[in-house]
DNA sequence: GACATTTAAATGTATGACAATTATCGTGCA
DNA sequence: TGCACGATAATTGTCATACATTTAAATGTC
């Protein structure tokens, strides 16, 4: 077994873990104020210190906020979508790179996800949206781009298109799988060649949607998972013969 | 505006992000271990207290892992999918109830991420997977349940629908979305009638994948994502009309 | 009434001490 | 030798206290 179930975790995790549980459960509302620290000390029968670190873990989960000076403290959070992207972000990024998650699942998983926003996509996306495909699609098509760069523009498109189904709980579920999945396609070696079918699947789908045509999406969608999933095994070949 | 950018966080926050960017950027490898706290206190010029703060807030996003005694320390961690779950539904979960999101948004990203999985399940889930289906299918019938243990049998079905896919990835990605609707699904009283009908589309919902007909179980979900809209507004309805 | 000053409450930081934990090393005994 | 057992040292966990810094409100002054 990895975890010891019976060894109890420190003061502050615990301490921690009960404010935490006041706020999930909805025991202290948004832009409530907790009591101070030295209150909080005395509360909980513990320094002053012991406190201030339980505090510094529910800041590291934007959970709370704090402000200094008279009348200030600690105070519930009401969490950001931008916030909640940043989290949902570094995790997914370091579960990925530390877990050898493969490049056939991860890709599986992104594209499945995107499709879920194709068929809204195409109801509601509007001409912004589209004008950012196209602008990204344009800078995909200059050859002196750095991968680095073809990949950045990539998440840039795809972004486009998962916001173009206006759901923002889509959105930030989505902001995860897509970007975190950039570590592991910058390890592709992007070609003159792959990058033009990549660009033209992207104008297939940009243009169904465009005609809001769902199925053409979905369809554009499945043929650049395909090639994705191509080139990714072409490259881990290419990484075991050289090994 | 809101967040002021010109003001500096606390020390224990730019340590925090110091450590942290040499995690993610790969400049310290899983089961390395850190600088002892006296050692992080010297290197940053603060004292041990702040190299503390910053370390619980790295060990909040489960990024460090701490062990007492000679030869402990702090330790990068590898983060775990269950750990991983954990943070993202405490995320999701607070997104949604502290951010108004209406209830029709979170079905409808809900829903699309789940009828993302449906063909990959279709196509793969296991014995296994259908079991927990259909003990889940017989226990929603039992009419002695509250409204909560039906919420939460609920939740269980579908994560069985989403683990049958066998893409821990997309698993991971899903547990936030169906998890963090829980506390809005629980607004819902379900009438024995609204009952029944939700087992009938699970029961479809069960039999399509087992006959590995994906088309039809996407079609079981789109009417139970049309149900259950139904359902929410009824709830606000009467809602709104009680004030 | 407007503006400057003081004050009080709070968080942020530093320091030092001690407790608790745990791997390693050494010692002594059979 | 081999093994048990205790000493040791390194390290985190907790506490107490002091002081610095920030900020809003209260107070005072013109």
């Amino acid at each position: 077994m990895k975890t010891d179930p019976a060894r109890k975790p420190d003061l502050s995790a615990q301490i921690a873990q009960a404010i935490r549980d006041a706020i999930v459960e909805g025991r202290m509302i948004v832009n409530e104020r907790l009591p101070s620290e030295a209150e909080l000390a005395e509360q909980f029968d513990v320094s002053r210190s012991t406190v201030r670190e339980a505090l510094k873990r529910l800041a590291a989960q934007s959970l709370i906020r704090t402000q200094r000076g008279a009348f200030g403290g600690a105070f519930v959070n009401r969490i950001s979508y931008a916030e909640a992207y940043g989290q949902q972000i570094t995790t997914s990024t370091l579960l990925l790179s530390m877990n050898a998650v493969s490049f056939e699942t991860a890709c599986e998983a992104r594209f499945a996800l995107e499709r879920a926003c194709a068929p809204l996509s195409a109801a509601r996306c509007t001409e912004d949206h589209l004008a950012v495909m196209r602008a990204e699609i344009a800078l995909q098509g200059q050859p002196d781009l750095s991968d680095e760069a073809f990949c950045g523009s990539d998440v840039a498109f795809h972004r486009a298109l998962v916001d173009g189904a206006g759901n923002p709980v889509l959105s930030y579920q989505l902001a995860g799988a897509v970007e975190a999945m950039q570590p592991l396609m910058n390890m592709i070696t992007f070609t003159a060649r792959s990058r033009g079918r990549i660009v033209a699947l992207h104008e297939r789908i940009h243009d169904a949607l465009g005609r809001r045509d769902a199925l053409a999406a979905d369809a554009a969608l499945h043929d650049l998972e395909a090639y994705t999933q191509t080139l990714g095994r072409d490259v881990m070949r290419a990484r075991h013969n050289r090994a």
